[in-house]
DNA sequence: CTTGACCTTGACGCAACGTCAATGTCGATC
DNA sequence: GATCGACATTGACGTTGCGTCAAGGTCAAG
């Protein structure tokens, strides 16, 4: 023979490692080539192409156990095997893609496992500049209720979530009841917020909207003694509670969440 | 506490399985969480997004010991790196889609190492009807001389090997040697395609291009004799490649290759 | 005749889990 | 209250696709 490759020669051209070729011999993708006489293994234009048709495969991460059977198959086979995989890589690429969309969002910090409506939410209290340990507490505890109750929360937060977040009344009335955290309990603030909150909540109890998230979504008690545990410790937030429910009692009406 | 995730409901929500959290506790990645009376462990709130976090990056391909130090750093090395890590992505996207028109090559079957000017000639004998067998020795050929002299072939293939291809006396010629692979090497069509052959050449002879290749390109020995070997168990190219070195001696010109 | 760059086989190492084994728990149903 | 199926526990070995020594042999060049 003429011109023959060593395996140094033939994986650098290929563009791989001789520890892959090696590797490939032994897996069996790849024929062991002559040999000269210390035993070097010498290659002809046929390995190139199959070596080469092996790694456009293998790179496109086609397990090699698959890639034997493919190579060695009919035509056709390969062909439907072909267009599978080149599906498989479009899902990929998407696959990718989504990913560098969720790290993006990683930078943002929240919104990797909650909805848009609750990250808006939060969002506007940040921006209100409400105490960020304060509001990262409130965000655990939506993740929690979340991961709970998603399949309950989930048509909530479709129809009536975003209505009530887009309600500047709603929105203002929650920041401030963020900022009653940071004060007294007897603080005549709480009273007047208190107050508010229930002329608020009588007003949109007209709507059927409102209705129906209490029937269906904020009523599950589990969610909501989850949501309550956060506030426990702070006592203006306890007498805020206490002042709504009372002021609710009074026109008659007996649910107890703001 | 109120409600919290076990493990299966905690790995489902955030998309991975109960194998990978607890492989991600014993690599230090995730705290080991409390846990109740009979050895369960117990989620909250902080370690979905914890999860998730570390999810959002190992599933971009971040290795996890890399995850690791990055959600223990600062804000900023974290901002930093994951700009590095968005670029990564969309490199990976890059070349996934090049493995992809890669496998759509290996569809068509020689593109994958040859260079274009060189797959256009191998798909021309195959329009032409030459024996597939026979174009796929000489391709195997190419393929093992582009392998060895790709250096001081892509040169010459890129200036001149275009042109060539583009002669139609040129295709026409290669389109008879290889026809004339079946003859007698007494047929009187070996003569004539000889002395063609001869005419093409002197013809082409007197332009700067083809002088350069002879210089450059063609005329490596080792080259040559590998593509030679190629002819050898056909009688009739012998011949054929005899009468055109007469041909060409005849007018007094000294160069070997057809 | 010595370098230094190749080649040989063999064996262990690595990431990131999957998978099995052997056992304990929990909530629901008979 | 016995049982059943779906969950949980730790531990250990298996998998894929090579990388990386180790301990040599080969070969062209200086």
């Amino acid at each position: 023979m003429v011109a023959m490759l060593r395996i140094g020669e033939l994986a650098s051209y290929v563009g791989v490692t001789t520890r892959t070729v090696r590797f490939y011999h032994q897996q069996g993708l790849l024929d062991e080539p002559q040999r000269n006489t210390s035993g070097y293994r010498l290659y002809d234009g046929e390995a190139v192409l199959r070596l080469s048709r092996v790694v456009a495969l293998a790179s496109a991460g086609v397990p090699l156990a698959r890639v034997h059977e493919l190579l060695d198959a009919s035509q056709e086979s390969l062909d439907l095997a072909l267009a599978e995989i080149d599906a498989d890589l479009s899902n990929r690429i998407e696959r990718l893609e989504k990913d560098r969309d969720r790290l993006r969002l990683l930078r943002a910090g929240d919104a990797l496992v909650l909805p848009d409506v609750i990250v808006g939410l939060i969002t506007h209290l940040r921006k209100a500049g409400i105490d960020p340990d304060v509001v990262d507490h409130y965000r655990d505890a939506w993740v929690l209720t979340y991961a709970v109750y998603r399949p309950r929360l989930d048509p909530w937060l479709e129809s009536v979530g975003g209505t009530m977040l887009r309600d500047p009344g709603y929105l203002a009335l929650m920041v401030r009841s963020f900022r009653a955290a940071e004060l007294e309990p007897e603080d005549p603030r709480i009273q007047q917020l208190a107050d508010d909150t229930v002329e608020w909540m009588v007003n949109a109890w007209d709507s059927d909207a409102l209705e129906w998230s209490f029937e269906r979504g904020l009523d599950d008690p589990a969610a909501n003694s989850l949501l309550e545990a956060q506030w426990a410790d702070r006592p203006a937030w306890v007498r805020v509670t206490e002042l709504i429910v009372q002021g609710l009692q009074e026109r008659g009406i007996e649910h107890p969440r703001p």
